[in-house]
DNA sequence: ATCCCGTCGG
DNA sequence: CCGACCGGAT
């Protein structure tokens, strides 16, 4: 939940979520139409459908989380970054890992003249500064510590990172349209094609293209030109 | 209108 | 390595 996202907007999704799948075997076990019902509204859907065939890898598998990045970074939606923050927060694993408030620490003390900084220098410090007997901790610490700066300082240090750069406008965009089409789609259970594209006012050649985008990810099934969340029929 | 900020597929 | 992926705040 925590990837692209502040910790602001996720708390209440955070606890709605656990409530309703409290372990890891109810979340596998759930139909993922039930698991996109919770989780829409918080914004990139595919975080959901990641987490719940983690589950249902777990599961099958009967494997325990593992606190090896190595191995975290096998199941999907697990990159770098979370791998890191799983070993080191869950099992207080001395891991290396960077993320933006990381990164903002970093740039702003010991990077700050420089300018187009890969995370290959910055890790450079965070294996120079990591606490090794208390990870969960620092990184805990250094999180904030980003997060405050990051409010606090009237330009981003991040600016100044190699990884930065300004995105596309969201307004009238195929990923606005994916996210209504799912958001429609918890409401509904499932819809006529026809009907989806007068509710959302796009052309019928637009909504198909972004259906079969969201089929082809496993996000839903459309048959005899009737759409259902999951793979729900 | 622009910013926020990890993973993955092409 | 580039660009797509969500939605709320500003």
């Amino acid at each position: 939940m925590l990837q692209q996202t502040q910790v602001e907007r996720v708390v209440e999704y955070y606890r709605k979520f656990l409530h309703t799948f409290p372990s890891l075997k109810s979340l596998a076990m759930a139909p993922l139409a039930s698991v996109l019902r919770v989780w829409s509204g918080l914004g990139y859907n595919r975080r959901a459908r990641n987490l719940w065939r983690t589950a249902q890898m777990l599961q099958n598998s009967g494997a325990r989380i593992p606190d090896e990045v190595e191995q975290l970074c096998q199941y999907p939606g697990i990159g770098p970054y979370t791998a890191g923050a799983i070993a080191a927060f869950a099992y207080n694993k001395a891991t290396l890992f960077i993320d933006t408030n990381i990164r903002r620490v970093y740039i702003y003390y010991f990077l700050f003249q420089q300018k187009d900084i890969t995370d290959r220098e910055i890790m450079y410090y965070v294996k120079l500064t990591l606490d090794s007997v208390q990870p969960a901790k620092w990184y805990n610490a250094l999180m904030d510590a980003g997060s405050i700066l990051g409010k606090l300082l009237p330009e981003n240090p991040n600016s100044k990172s190699r990884k930065y750069c300004k995105q596309s406008s969201f307004e009238g965009s195929i990923r606005q349209l994916r996210g209504a089409i799912v958001r429609k789609l918890v409401m509904h259970h499932s819809l006529h094609i026809d009907e989806l594209a007068h509710i959302l006012h796009i052309s019928e050649n637009r909504i198909q293209y972004v259906i079969d985008t969201l089929q082809k990810e496993g996000m839903l099934v459309c048959e005899e030109r009737k759409v259902y969340l999951g793979s729900e029929t």
